[in-house]
DNA sequence: CCCTAACGGAATGGATCGTTCCGTTCAAGG
DNA sequence: CCTTGAACGGAACGATCCATTCCGTTAGGG
């Protein structure tokens, strides 16, 4: 099956393999060293460098792929009729993909390009016409707002084990949790002050 | 009004001015270099380990009276009637003192003690007596476990901007939101899986 | 059988940090 | 006054950690 073989085959098959063992090891560590994404993808040192040009480089990457898994899933979750449906599966979704640590929390770390910025403002785009149409539709609370999500996101990202089975069950758990807690109810107590602007949350993207 | 005047003087205020920056400097970055507290505390470097014999022994400190005021915090707030109230109220103020960040976060980055330990066992006995009090009440949902309020612990602490009014505003947002969502509803979808283990907890007090 | 793409990983250079050390300051007591 | 030592500030030291470079090795492809 595969037009290679040989070291050229294995050269394609490092791509891979490089990428996944560094999207492990950054979403368990955002601060690892880069010998450690090399141990985890049985690879030497030289084979990252071979492909990126540096730390920074992958970690763009990594963020970039993060990014544009995003907007897929919120696009996904666009097509489905029922607003709350929508809006339950694109957070289960994400949260199920790590995909906030894989951006957010990864955005601080590197200098970030326009392209990214681009990426990240479709993201929000996205995620926030979500919210708005089950808000619109009453299934949610009305006291939300569209950042409101996004810690969410962020004290889900929060959980988090050695072990990645054990992990994605509690956020499961928890998630079910959260999600109840959106929806309207009629002994819902007053959520106090507002949802952080977008300011605030965007600190991390600040470029250069 | 002080018994004490000079350079004795200056050395009591710095015995507390040092020990508040420790705890602001290290709640905002549990990895801050011990210059940093310096710097914060507008003192030496020499100041501070003229007091600590070294870094650890300075979080140590930071930890057990963390691990005291959570103790004081659940012991006050089992003096009350309703075991909702008392339940609701501990968890307010823990999360408003901020004391989880100050002792299961700050936990990983020193060797322990068995009296940090001993501190910590109890400090979870009080938590849990407190939980199953509201839970025997029925003012709990039937599928939560003592172990369900550490995680909720770990998730407002997760939320933290610059701006120490901001964040403290933010977490009592989110912190209602919670409350309402452990409460019993009829609407409620029942919680996947199960609470993390002690021991899936625990290896952050692991000793030595 | 010889290139050369691709590899592994030791070596390099810089940065960070905990801790030590020493010269300085200043108030209390003689 | 002057001596003394507690308390200070912060430069300097030594260890560690890391990104990145470099070069000798390997093994398909031609």
């Amino acid at each position: 099956m595969p037009s290679l073989s040989g070291r050229r085959a294995e050269a394609a098959r490092n791509d891979r393999t490089i990428l996944e063992a560094a999207r492990e090891v950054f979403l368990r560590d955002p601060t690892a060293p880069m010998s450690a994404v090399a141990d985890a993808a049985h690879v030497g040192i030289g084979a990252l460098y071979r492909r990126y040009a540096s730390k920074d480089d992958l970690l763009r990457t990594l963020c970039g792929n993060g990014l544009t898994q995003f907007v897929a899933i919120a696009e996904q979750a666009a097509t489905v009729d029922d607003p709350w449906d929508a809006f339950a599966g694109y957070i289960t979704a994400i949260v199920e993909a790590d995909v906030h640590s894989l951006t957010v929390r990864l955005a601080g770390t590197f200098t970030t390009t326009a392209e990214l910025s681009t990426l990240a403002g479709r993201a929000s785009t996205l995620g926030t016409a979500l919210f708005t149409r089950a808000l619109d539709a009453g299934a949610l609370r009305g006291d939300l707002q569209p950042n409101d999500v996004t810690m969410v996101f962020e004290q889900l990202a929060a959980i988090r084990l050695d072990d990645a089975g054990r992990t994605a069950a509690l956020r499961r758990r928890y998630l079910t949790l959260l999600l109840d807690a959106l929806r309207p109810a009629a002994a819902a107590t007053p959520l106090p002050g507002t949802a952080p602007t977008p300011a605030e949350l965007g600190e991390r993207w600040r470029r250069e």
